[in-house]
DNA sequence: GAATCCATTTCACCTTACGC
DNA sequence: GCGTAAGGTGAAATGGATTC
């Protein structure tokens, strides 16, 4: 049985004995026609059971839809809820996403940047931290970053300082005598480093004791929870007795940390209060729910995606104004108080 | 190297409405 | 009745990979 021939534009017209240009604009300038003619091919459509044909559309605009994403990993929740929330977008804005994981390999997310750019893709979305600010604003497509190096980029991110003043000043309510703060090594140029920042700034500021345990503590479970293994046994003996308020940079670690206390206690200590960030799955659903600075990650995705596409829609004109800067957009986070410190 | 896939775009034509 | 503008529509060109 051969394959049944799809039902074109060609047909329609014939149908209704209009060209294939009243056709197109029957679906892309429906006021352009009449009433009475858009009944005709409205019914038309119905009768010989139309399916639309986006690669045809592709083929003739240029215009794929298409939006590239790189995500660095999905280790962190973070990146889960933050690209589902990217997804969603397709309900405003109607781009359709091709996206990439690129594990923290610089030369295999320039290749997936190529193959993107090989679909034609009218804008990206980066959200992996290997390649510089200044190689992506050479490519020809509109780029908006979301949480990393974002000089020479449009981007939106979390006010992270702002974040760490939050989570500071609810483990300073709580009278802890030491504040702690875990954190991988993060440049200064990187968004995520004003948690660490606001951390220092806040202790100095109020005069609170206070240490930072800035290390590489790896992209997989296993070597995340020997990482903090060591850095609880060194809290354990260097702050025995001590009420410890530890804020740590997001909310996989902080989960990891509270499975290592309750393996060991069973039951997170009354010395040992805990905020995470970022406020994504893994706080909520945590043996204990996990205080956190949530990172408003609908607004992120909302105005990340309408940055962009702002930016596309200009491309598209006859006479397209580039940027003459790069916009940056900065969204406020929340703080969430949970069990790891109401207790 | 030409034909094919198929929706869009550009240019151009025809019709109708309106003012003088 | 004529000229002009606006509305409605069609023919042909177009895009790039694949197939013939």
């Amino acid at each position: 049985m051969g394959k049944k021939k799809n039902v074109t534009f060609d047909d329609i017209a014939k149908y209704t004995h209009f060209s294939k240009t009243t056709i197109s604009r029957y679906f892309n300038h429906p006021d352009s026609l009449t009433l009475e003619n858009q009944e005709i091919i409205s019914k038309a459509l119905t009768e010989l059971n139309y399916q639309e044909n986006k690669v045809a559309k592709i083929l003739a605009n240029g215009k794929t839809e298409f939006i590239g994403v790189i995500i660095p990993t999905f280790y962190h929740h973070y990146y889960a809820e933050i690209l589902n929330q990217i997804l969603s977008t397709y309900e405003d804005f109607g781009y359709k996403f091709l996206v990439f994981v690129g594990n923290e390999q610089e030369d295999t997310e320039r290749r997936y940047i190529k193959e993107l750019l090989a679909y034609h893709i009218e804008g990206m979305l980066i959200l992996s931290h290997t390649i510089p600010s200044r190689e992506l604003a050479q490519l020809q497509v509109p780029i908006v970053t979301i949480e990393r190096e974002d000089q020479y980029v449009c981007s939106v991110n979390t006010d992270n300082y702002m974040g760490a003043i939050q989570a500071c000043s609810l483990l300073a309510r709580h009278q802890c005598d030491i504040l702690l703060h875990i954190n991988s090594p993060t440049d200064p140029s990187v968004p995520a480093y004003g948690r660490a920042q606001g951390f220092l700034d806040f202790c100095k500021e109020h005069q609170l004791e206070h240490r930072m345990y800035i290390q590489e503590l790896g992209f997989t479970h296993e070597t995340v929870k020997s990482h903090l293994a060591e850095i609880l046994e060194d809290i354990e003996r260097t702050y025995s007795g001590r009420k410890k308020g530890i804020f740590v940079s997001n909310d996989t670690h902080a989960n990891v940390l509270l499975n290592l206390l309750i393996r060991k206690y069973g039951t997170l200590p009354d010395d040992y209060y805990l905020v995470g960030f970022d406020n994504s799955p893994a706080s909520q659903e945590a043996v204990l729910p996990i205080s956190t600075i949530g990172q408003q990650m609908d607004k992120l995705a909302y105005e990340a995606v309408s940055l962009l596409v702002d930016q596309m829609n200009e491309r598209k004109k006859r006479k397209p104004v580039p940027l003459a800067e790069p916009i940056h957009k900065v969204i406020t986070p929340i703080l969430f108080r949970r069990e790891t410190t109401e207790k």
